[in-house]
RNA sequence: GGGGAUUUAGCUCAGUUGGCUAGAGCGUACGAUUCACAUUCGUAAGGUCACAGGUUCAAGCCCUGUAAUCCCCACCA
């Protein structure tokens, strides 16, 4: 098998998915039987160590296609797991599919309208059959499109939201929460949206500031003000300040209710602020969130004028079934007519709206279900206080114990078709029974239920998803409460910051309740993609950017690589094709430097011959057999035998890959991925192309060569799935997948040679720097390089002259001529004749300046008598040996601009 | 009203507990061309680290204040 001049990745991708897949390696229980490669008979993968590693996916949409936020979501995610399953972790990453109820429902019911029907000529159940059929139907897209992202998750282990066990679970959950009186059903006021009809929690609705009128009305005597007239039905009190001097006398009395024949109490609230407009404030209980309160306070009646469709009812006759719209206009007239509209005004207030439709929510009275989460709330502020979850980025922690400290009763009642079933039964006999009005059964696929003679109806709302949600780390793992489970806490939970909220408190608050502990022990959030200009993507502006486009177009790793580059925990942030370009170049780059290496190999070493695990036209006999269970001795990637270093840049270059191994781990144990990329895209190109590579056409070290490649192969490996995989299985001497692989060990090398080839790098920047500052062109080919008494020199002339490009280097024999260098401990000239070392001359005067301003830097702080006290020791003798070193580089510069 | 962020090169972003002359990618300029890769190689230019004070031997980083931008929560009769 060849490597092709350039990195292809639609060739590979979907067979190299497909092979991992088939091998059974994502997921761990076929895989976590010993690694026993020493024969002592214990698992001596990763320091014997094989612990487990285990993360969830926030479930896409069942039915839906995965967005950019999902491919961010996919890079972070299968990063981790890659990287912990590299290092020897039993890594489990469990992949979701999300019934998505209201997302879901919308969408349906909007494709029964384009039908001619309506919801309401089904029942529930009828509803909830065809959505199921609905979302049958459309399934599966998403699921590959992970597949594409390279996600390595185990399959088998997929949840979707309305499996079994997930019902299962919400409900011993629910019947819990209803054995310990955290559950209650109440005549609240609830956001309504009146288009979809159903109720919101407080945490689903989206206020907008808007313009709106605010109308003056003469109630007798007592001006109030309202944005809402047709509400005035509603009435049944108007509250004055209890210290406003204005309306002392009047509290206890009553107005007379316009429009109407009723007298409603004056009454004396805080909630009426002096300050604005008149002070008097009408009371509407059913129909506003503060009235309600006050409402409750003053045990005032509570009179819904408004119907869940949106048209009036309990108004006098005139106003009797017009819309809250028709109504108002008709109010207004009326009372303009009477003389009773005294006042109106323009104003911005904020309205809430419905987030999926934007219609405007009406604050409606309305039987739910709520959960106190009094109890759920303190506990998890406990032990959030007590720090057992640790935040990506850190002050999230604090956000959200804020947030929970003000947590309201979450109301769980969704009056949609498609979700699951709250699972109680309220009595239909009126008759007169011991019995409760409502009981908890699980029985719902049932309408009716009888109990100890008793019928009961099943309540036909849903739950809100988030309670289900809430349960998820706890049904991905299938915790129990009988076993003890490994994988449960969660190692981490990533998901988005902007449902830090709505999923991430609701998860711990259902962890700690149902298991007695939190869920997972990190949290990372990650913001927002923006498009390149930082604008939120939208449909509406025509600026979204569908990851499989990019995957398409550029490859999958150059996908993650892209839009991992430059992010960080919690922060929206911009993305441009760019960057995905930038990571289809090293993608290609990597493809190249192995198409090298293995060249090299082939040359130079003995009966190399391919085992790759299959051939890049599809897979092959060697990679599907692996069909139950895998065998790690088949899928794990392999490690080359032992290799000596033999020159400089040999012991430089291991010393590189040491430290980019440091960095690379310890960016990951910190959810610091743009770190862990940018070292990798430095090391891969510069240290290992630009500089190693370009010594070892020169001196061939087959072992070496061999060993360090796979060093960048698998720390690449998480970031770059497809691409590290499809070089492993190319080379002729790797086995396995590089996705099972071992996490490279570090390197052996000699410091001292290490460091000696730094030298070298700086001699050929100075000559490379100055042949490009000289005048004219193609330098490199018309100078050569003279030195005197430089056994580094002396000793490497090859490796400089390859680098630097020269046609020569050559001992200096008699007095120096040309252009010396401004290194400081080396004798180097360029043999350039006298007239262009003249034309140098400027160059030179410009560089003893701006030393000269770094010297005087560093004498400055020398001369502070408190920086050589008390700063650290050897910090003041770096100084000391940056100065002496600047100052023969002066010193050399200057005789140099003498001599010419 | 409460809370949380952001401000560093033309653009997008790094800069971990204070430590040398503030980094990267893209973009720009100049130079290179059979020999792994033009998805390439080499070189360079480009920054008053938002502003003003303060602490410190030393501040992009810590403290105080100011300005601009953004997000979340509550509320707006």
């Amino acid at each position: 098998m060849t490597f092709a001049k350039s990195y292809e990745p639609g060739e590979y991708e979907s067979d190299i998915y497909a092979a991992w897949e088939a091998s059974g390696i994502f997921n761990p229980k076929l895989t976590t039987r010993p690694v026993d490669d020493d024969g002592d008979g214990f698992d001596d993968r990763n320091d014997g160590s094989r612990d487990t590693y285990s993360i969830v996916m926030p479930p896409p949409n069942a039915n839906g296609n995965l967005h950019i936020g999902h491919g961010l979501t996919i890079a972070l995610e299968d990063s981790l797991t890659r990287y912990y399953r590299l290092k020897g972790k039993s890594a489990w990453y469990i992949p979701g599919a999300d019934h998505a109820g209201f997302e879901t429902w919308v969408v349906y019911e909007k494709n029964l309208e384009s039908h001619g029907h309506s919801r309401f000529e089904f029942d529930r159940d009828e509803l909830y059959t065809r959505v199921w059929d609905f979302v049958a139907e459309q399934r599966g897209n998403m699921e590959l499109q992970l597949r594409a992202l390279g996600a390595s998750c185990s399959w088998d282990d997929l949840t979707f939201t309305l499996d079994e066990n997930v019902v299962d679970r919400v409900y011993t959950t629910f019947e819990k929460m209803w054995q310990d009186g955290m559950i209650y059903r109440g005549e609240k006021l609830v956001n309504y949206c009146p288009k979809h009809r159903t109720a919101f929690a407080d945490i689903e609705v989206e206020h907008k500031d808007e313009h709106g009128t605010l109308w003056d009305i003469a109630y007798d005597d007592i001006i109030v003000s309202t944005t809402r007239p047709e509400t005035l039905f509603g009435d049944t009190a108007v509250a004055v300040n209890p210290d406003d001097p204005r309306y002392k006398d009047r509290i206890g009395t009553t107005v007379h209710l316009p429009l109407t024949d009723r007298e409603i109490p004056i009454i004396a609230d805080e909630h009426a602020d002096p300050e604005f407009g008149t002070g008097a404030v009408k009371i509407t209980p059913a129909h506003d969130f503060d009235d309600f309160e006050v409402g409750e306070r003053h045990n005032l009646e509570r009179i819904q004028v408004i119907a869940e469709d949106g048209t009036m009812i309990n108004v006098p006759e005139p106003y009797l079934g017009l819309t809250a719209a028709e109504c108002r206009k008709k109010v207004l007239k009326d009372l303009k007519e009477q003389g009773l509209l005294v006042g109106e005004k323009k104003i911005t207030h904020s309205v809430a709206h419905c987030y999926k439709c934007g219609t405007v929510l009406e604050p409606t009275l309305k039987e739910q279900w709520f959960i106190d989460v009094e109890r759920l709330a303190s506990t998890a502020i406990k032990h959030l206080e007590n720090g057992e979850i640790k935040f990506y980025p850190e002050n999230k922690q604090k956000v959200l114990i804020n947030y929970l400290k003000g947590l309201k009763d979450w109301n769980i009642s969704r009056q949609i078709p498609w979700g699951i079933a709250i699972p109680m039964f309220r009595k239909i006999d009126d008759i007169a029974t011991d019995e409760p009005d409502w009981i908890f059964d699980r029985r719902t696929h049932l309408q009716v239920i009888e109990k100890a003679g008793v019928k009961y109806q099943r309540d036909d709302d849903t739950f809100d998803t988030w309670f289900s949600s809430a349960h998820w780390p706890i049904v991905c793992t299938n915790w129990t409460e009988e076993n003890f489970n490994p994988y449960y806490p969660l190692n981490v939970m990533e998901t988005g910051a902007d449902i830090l909220f709505a999923w991430v408190a609701r998860m711990i608050m259902m962890g700690l309740y149902v298991t007695g502990e939190v869920p997972f022990k990190e949290v990372y959030l990650h913001g927002l993609v923006l498009d390149e200009h930082g604008q939120k993507m939208s449909k509406s502006k025509g600026n979204v950017i569908n990851p499989m486009d990019l995957v398409a177009r550029f490859g999958s790793d150059a996908f993650r690589l892209g839009i991992l580059r430059g992010r960080s925990a919690g922060m929206n942030q911009a993305f441009s094709e760019n960057s995905v370009i930038a990571g289809r170049n090293l993608c290609n780059k990597l493809w190249n430097i192995s198409r090298l290496v293995q060249s090299i190999v082939d040359d130079k070493g003995a009966g190399a011959e391919s085992r790759g695990a299959f051939a890049t036209t599809g897979a092959n006999d060697e990679a599907s057999p692996v069909t139950t269970g895998a065998s790690e001795e088949a899928t794990r990637g392999s490690v080359t035998a032992p290799y000596q270093t033999l020159n400089m840049g040999e012991d430089w270059l291991c010393r590189e890959l040491n430290s980019c191994l440091d960095q690379v781990e310890q960016a990951m144990t910190n959810y610091r991925f743009a770190e862990a990329v940018e070292i990798l895209y430095q090391t891969i190109w510069d240290k290992y192309a630009d500089w190693f590579l370009e010594t070892q056409k020169i001196y061939k070290n087959v072992s070496l060569l061999k060993t360090t490649l796979e060093t960048i192969l698998i720390a690449l490996h998480p970031f770059a799935p497809f691409v590290t995989e499809a070089i492993w299985q190319n080379l002729s001497w790797t086995d396995g997948f590089v996705a099972n692989a071992k996490w490279p060990a570090r390197l052996e090398f000699d410091p001292i040679s290490a460091e000696q080839f730094e030298n070298i790098r700086i001699i050929v920047s100075e000559v490379r720097t100055t042949l490009q500052a000289l005048p004219g062109t193609n330098n490199a080919k018309k100078y050569s390089l003279l030195y005197d008494n430089d056994s580094l020199v002396n000793d490497n002339q090859l490796i400089i002259r390859t680098l630097t490009k020269v046609p020569t280097i050559n001992s200096l024999d008699g007095a120096p001529r040309g252009l010396r260098l401004a290194l400081a401990n080396h004798e180097l000239y360029l043999d350039v004749p006298e007239n262009i070392v003249k034309e140098y001359k400027n160059n030179l005067t410009e560089r003893i300046l701006s030393v000269g301003r770094e010297l005087d830097a560093l004498n400055l702080r020398m001369c502070n008598p408190n920086y050589v006290e008390r700063a650290p020791a050897h910090l003041v003798k770096e100084t000391t040996d940056q100065i002496k070193e600047k100052e023969a580089l002066i010193s050399r510069l200057k005789t140099e601009l003498e001599i010419i």
